[in-house]
RNA sequence: GGGAGUAUAGCUCAGCUGGGAGAGCAUCUGCCUUACAAGCAGGAGGUCACAGGUUCGAGCCCUGUUACUCCCACCA
């Protein structure tokens, strides 16, 4: 007792994440044990990690992103795989790009031009070194076992190689192609942008209706538009050619106003009659469907908006001005010249800028196309076929229904962060060349070349992610051995611009798919569901979560309690509740550490002298561990959490550590012995299947309290035992957590002190097996001691009964029975009971069910009704008893 | 316009192939019982959105309805 009580002193009472987790993950670096190499006598396993942009601060997102794949990668390591997790960074382009701007406007009032491509790379460089590497750091807190010796990032001298390789090779197929096309465009950022990286949002606006006057004044024709600055760049008017109110207008024209430019009216396909006044103004440079009549009918193209948004010179008088003014000064004009017909209010579908949120500008311009359709053949036959497989699959639709209907996608962007597109044009006569090597010399004419001044869309490298890493497009070992990677991890936002663009490339570059699983989690929401932003200020910083609870707890959180795919909210109290599991298993561990001193302990527990309680928490972990395998298999680590934590708390914490104080502190040595080695085991197993989700309070205990190994991360997953599996054991110990639950719902009832030990008679059907757990049952129901009878045993006077399945359990309370409170809860017992038989025989007497259920449930229902039936008995004669003693 | 998701205890959410509704938090009662008061024990609390259907049996499968959320789409 007293060397207990010393060990007491020695462990910290409670758990303290913040004097652990550095240390032990420092530990793990210099033992390497995150590192990865193709080993031929193992099973490789590997994850690409969806590369940070260098820009970000760990937010939850990222949290909850890479605590899912540090906890499979884990799993999978400790299963015996050699298991790849493989880390980076992305350079971010837009992103990066924006923000160096902002900066240098805000600190130094210059801007991008100013000071030139080369000077602004420069101090772009020098960004990525100074913030590129916080991001890494903050991984690192969270706990993440990547092989940070293979570190990366998409600028990389590998990176940047695979990227001029995939181009130029696509290139070479005619997969890549320069054109004139109708593009996104965000005056604010100054580049264009992919169909993915504009957001489409309904902003209340108006329609307006604006008159042009037939050439020959026969007449005028009412167009209807959202975007009236547009109009300066109109050169036609379109009708559908079925519209008998246009139909001798068609071929004639029509006057622009204000510009006083003759333009046709042509009939196409494309007008719907039914909307608007069903003509509509043709503004080939500014929207993509008129730029397509524009095509049919040999419309001109004036494009009216320079890059900033500004009325070009080709907007007359309007030339300078602001898109936006502009608006409202042309459509004042056209209501003084009488030509605006009417303003109705009309809800518009606006696109904005995804990094900016500037309202976009469709404009005509010579951009870099990937030709996508037969790209995407391949990549939607992986996931058709199942090569790939979406978890949950419902996302394969949405993937599906991308694919099938993918435009091309634009890749160049006006910026000087990023990819350089590997293109060379010749000063002198215009050749181009198309070459992974730097051109400087023109092979036909001799001339200087120089190379196209845009940059590739982000997503273009991050799309070679899965195998750029690993060396493409060299043939490396590490290809050879990690490729295809086992799962990709990733938020279901990020579908299109990644995943998809992955397994294009993927199919295109190595033939093969890039992952075998995509595991789509949600968005962590605040704890009102909103999404968290910079701008609400709702984001809850993961750092300063996993300062205050520890990293352990924020993973818990954020594995626990949800269903796969779909989003979750984040809050305090749910970190708390972590915490406070963490301390559990910390003190439970405690308990065992302290009792381990001095004692042996053994590692074969077969052969040892199992009592009924090791034999039912054994049992209890054979069938925990197989469940937790197979929901860690299937990507289920909400369901693994909720089983690892009902075990360690309810099973080993609430019943398997009280049974066990008996023998530990009056049992014989051999006693003693046998209870500390089940608890030592099963608290080990039960800390290697939490490690995955909780890595440093598991590691700490194991290694530092238990002294169980060198490392629990490098330890062996457990697998069922088949002589653990123990049934009769397993339903006994029920029948004996019953009887002890009943004894203390009466005792709580009849509000009788726990000091307060009264006598135990069980009355039992089963005594071989209770009285094997005599001493449990004293010790969990408050007994002085607990005498075992037969079932015909009658009790002395002044008891109250608990009734369960094959027994009936009394306690004598003298003086502290209240007899009609005693009738009370007999009586309500009662009806649940003739409620349970009711239902029971109900069933059974329905011959369908007898006739057409299987018939191990019938079997089930007809144990039931014997069961209940006897219970039932039990408790009237009880009541019977109880009533006749008024 | 097309597609998807969600609706379960006061709150936040689980519920895997259909076989007697669960957890955490909150709440009520009693306990400092020699690992843990960040704890222990015992309660109370639900027409599983609504209406049909399939089935011996539905929270789960089918159809429809309602509410909220999200994604996609070139109606000017």
């Amino acid at each position: 007792m007293e060397n207990n009580q010393e060990q007491i002193q020695e462990i910290r009472k409670a758990y303290d994440h913040s004097e652990v987790e550095d240390r032990i993950y420092q530990r793990w670096m210099k033992k390497g044990y995150f590192h990865a190499e193709p080993d031929p006598s193992k099973k490789p396993y590997s994850i690409v990690m969806p590369p940070p942009n260098i820009t970000g601060q760990l937010h939850m997102g990222h949290g909850l992103d890479n605590t899912l794949q540090d906890s499979i990668v884990r799993f999978r390591r400790m299963q015996g795989y050699e298991t790849l997790w493989m880390p980076g960074t992305d350079h971010a382009s837009i992103a990066t790009e924006v923000k160096i701007v902002e900066q240098m406007k805000k600190e130094e009032g210059l801007t991008k031009e100013d000071i030139g491509r080369e000077e602004f790379l420069k101090r772009a460089w020098k960004w990525k070194e100074e913030y590129g590497g916080r991001i890494v750091a903050q991984l690192k807190k969270l706990g993440s076992s990547c092989d940070w010796e293979r570190e990366r990032f998409t600028m990389d001298e590998g990176c940047n190689r695979a990227v001029k390789h995939m181009f130029v090779s696509l290139y070479n197929k005619g997969l890549i192609y320069k054109g004139n096309r109708i593009i996104n465009w965000c005056p604010k950022c100054k580049t264009t942008l992919s169909d993915v990286e504009v957001n489409y949002e309904d902003q209340p606006s108006h329609l307006w209706n604006i008159r042009y006057d037939l050439e020959d004044g026969t007449g005028a024709v009412v167009v209807a538009t959202t975007r009236p600055e547009t109009m300066l760049g109109d050169t036609g008017v379109a009708v559908n050619p079925e519209d008998e109110r246009y139909k001798d207008m068609v071929g004639k024209n029509c006057i622009l106003p204000i510009m006083n430019r003759v333009i046709p009216i042509v009939a196409d396909d494309y007008v719907e009659m039914d909307f608007g006044t069903g003509a509509v103004k043709m503004t080939p440079a500014h929207d993509p469907n008129d730029f397509e009549v524009a095509q049919r009918h040999n419309l001109e193209i004036i494009r009216v908006l320079d890059d900033e948004g500004r009325v070009n010179e080709n907007g007359g008088k309007y030339c300078g001005m602001d898109r936006d003014v502009a608006r409202e000064k042309i459509v004042e004009e056209l209501r003084e010249m009488g030509n605006l017909v009417s303003i109705e209010d009309y809800s518009h579908n606006v696109g904005k800028c995804y990094r900016c949120g500037t309202i976009i500008e469709p404009i005509i311009s010579a951009q870099w196309f990937v030709s996508m359709k037969s790209l995407s053949k391949p990549a939607i036959e992986a996931v058709r076929d199942g090569r790939i497989r979406f978890v949950p699959d419902r996302y394969a639709k949405t993937y599906f229904n991308w694919m099938e209907n993918i435009r091309d996608w634009c890749i160049s962007r006006q910026l000087w962060w990023g990819h350089r597109i590997p293109v060379y044009y010749c000063k002198d006569c215009g050749k181009m060349v198309v070459s992974e090597n730097d051109i400087f010399k023109c092979p036909d004419c001799g001339g200087e070349m120089y190379q196209d001044e845009d940059v590739l869309d982000t997503w273009f490298s991050s799309g070679l992610w899965p195998f750029s890493t690993m060396g493409w497009p060299e043939q490396t070992e590490e290809l050879k051995y990690f490729y295809p990677t086992d799962v990709l991890v990733t938020g279901y936002d990020i579908i299109f611009f990644w995943v998809a663009r992955m397994i294009v490339f993927g199919m295109e570059a190595m033939g093969e798919i890039p992952f075998k699983y995509v595991n789509i989690h949600g968005i962590v929401r605040d704890d009102q569901g909103r999404k968290m932003s910079k701008s609400l200020g709702n984001g809850i910083d993961p750092l300063k979560v996993i300062e205050e609870y520890g990293a352990d707890s924020l993973r818990f959180s954020l594995a626990q309690g949800t269903s796969p795919g779909n989003d979750m909210r984040f809050y305090d109290s749910k970190v708390k509740a972590a915490g406070n599991f963490a301390n559990k298993i910390w003190n439970a561990s405690r308990f065992v550490a302290m009792n381990i001193k001095d004692n042996a302990i053994s590692e074969d527990i077969e052969k040892l002298d199992l009592d009924i309680s090791d034999k039912w928490i054994l049992s209890r972990l054979n069938t925990v561990i197989s469940e937790v395998t197979d929901n860690l298999e299937r990507f289920e680590l909400g369901l693994a959490c909720s089983k690892i934590y009902d075990f360690i708390w309810s099973e080993y914490c609430d019943w398997y550590i009280e049974m066990t104080k008996p023998r530990l502190y009056e049992g014989t040595e051999d006693e003693k012995a046998t209870a500390l080695s089940v608890l030592v085991y099963v608290l080990k197993q039960a800390l290697k299947m939490l490690h995955p989700i909780m890595p440093f309070i598991t590691e700490e205990i194991y290694v530092e309290m238990l002294h169980a190994g060198e490392s629990i991360m490098i330890s062996k997953w457990p697998e069922p035992v088949e002589g653990f599996s123990f049934v009769k054991e397993e339903s006994a110990m029920e029948e004996v957590m019953n009887i002890v639950r009943s004894i203390r719902n009466i005792r709580s009832q009849m509000n009788v002190p726990p000091s307060r030990k009264a006598k135990i008679y069980i009355a039992t059907r089963d005594r071989e097996n209770l009285e094997a757990a005599g001493d449990y049952i004293a010790k969990l129901a408050y007994g002085s001691e607990v005498e075992f009878h037969d079932s015909d045993f009658r009790e002395p006077e002044g008891c109250a009964a608990a009734i369960t399945t094959n027994s009936s359990s009394y306690i004598p309370l003298g003086e502290l029975i209240d007899i009609s409170k005693e009738i009370e809860r007999l009586s309500k017992e009662l009806a649940s009971l003739k409620g349970e038989v009711e239902r029971a025989n109900g069933k059974l007497q329905n011959e369908r069910f007898v006739s057409k259920a299987p018939e191990k449930v019938v079997q089930e229902e007809r144990d039931k009704l014997a069961k209940y039936t006897d219970m039932l008995k039990a408790t009237e004669e009880r009541l019977h008893y109880m009533e006749g003693l008024i």
